[in-house]
DNA sequence: ATTATATATGAATAGTTGTTCAAATGTCAA
DNA sequence: TTGACATTTGAACAACTATTCATATATAAT
């Protein structure tokens, strides 16, 4: 009897055929990779650092990082959308604060990836 | 005696001045957010799921991801750059495994955020 | 050696992203 | 209302990224 296949081929459909099923649905995975580029970039991470120690507002954020106010409410804005900030205006200013607990955890995780 | 600076200037200051010296160095910032750049892709996360169920070589996991094999290859080498992977050449195949713990754990932190 | 298979690589392209700049909005004070 | 301040917004530009395609390398079998 003719095998069409070669046996390298034949093994692999094996283990193929387990995984594939197994693998996420496509709208979870880009929920996924969404929340880690959203987390991908020095100047987010610098701001959800900050937003750790209080709540600031954008002034205060910039004067921080040294970066432009309009980069910073740019980038606040993206955090915002994400979900990883809340903001509340009072006065003249909006102040931020952090909106989820679990990022603390994760980049505590990612840290200790990175200093190893 | 004059106050060169009005007040809401002032109560900006004192906390920028506790807060700006805690801030993460330059590299290990730049640390933290290339390794959430690398987990910020679909393609890349799906390698990641794979590997955790069990060692694939390529081929295989351009058919679970029904992918190319060289857009496979490709994100291989950066997760292979990041170290988050481990490649192992036995025989025509080279084999991939997970090279850390810290991602499933990651990954899974991740999924709590994005499920709620 | 030749052929087939498995993987890697480089260049090219299309799509995305972060910052800057200028301008708009909103808020308070005089 | 006018002016100053705080923040937001949109357009533009440069830099980066993921996939494709063609090709190169490496291994095994004939």
């Amino acid at each position: 009897m003719d095998n069409k296949k070669t046996d390298t081929e034949a093994l692999n459909q094996e283990i193929i055929n387990r995984i594939k099923p197994s693998m996420p649905k496509k709208e979870l995975l880009y929920d996924l990779s969404d929340f880690f580029k959203v987390m991908g970039d020095s100047t987010r991470i610098q701001l959800l650092w900050a937003l750790e120690e209080s709540e600031l507002c954008v002034g205060e954020l910039s004067a921080i990082l040294d970066m432009t106010k309009s980069a910073v409410s740019h980038q606040l804005k993206v955090l915002r959308t994400a979900k990883l900030v809340r903001s509340q205006k009072r006065g003249k200013n909006v102040y931020y604060s952090l909106n989820d607990e679990h990022v603390q955890i994760i980049v505590k995780m990612a840290l200790e990836h990175v200093c190893e």
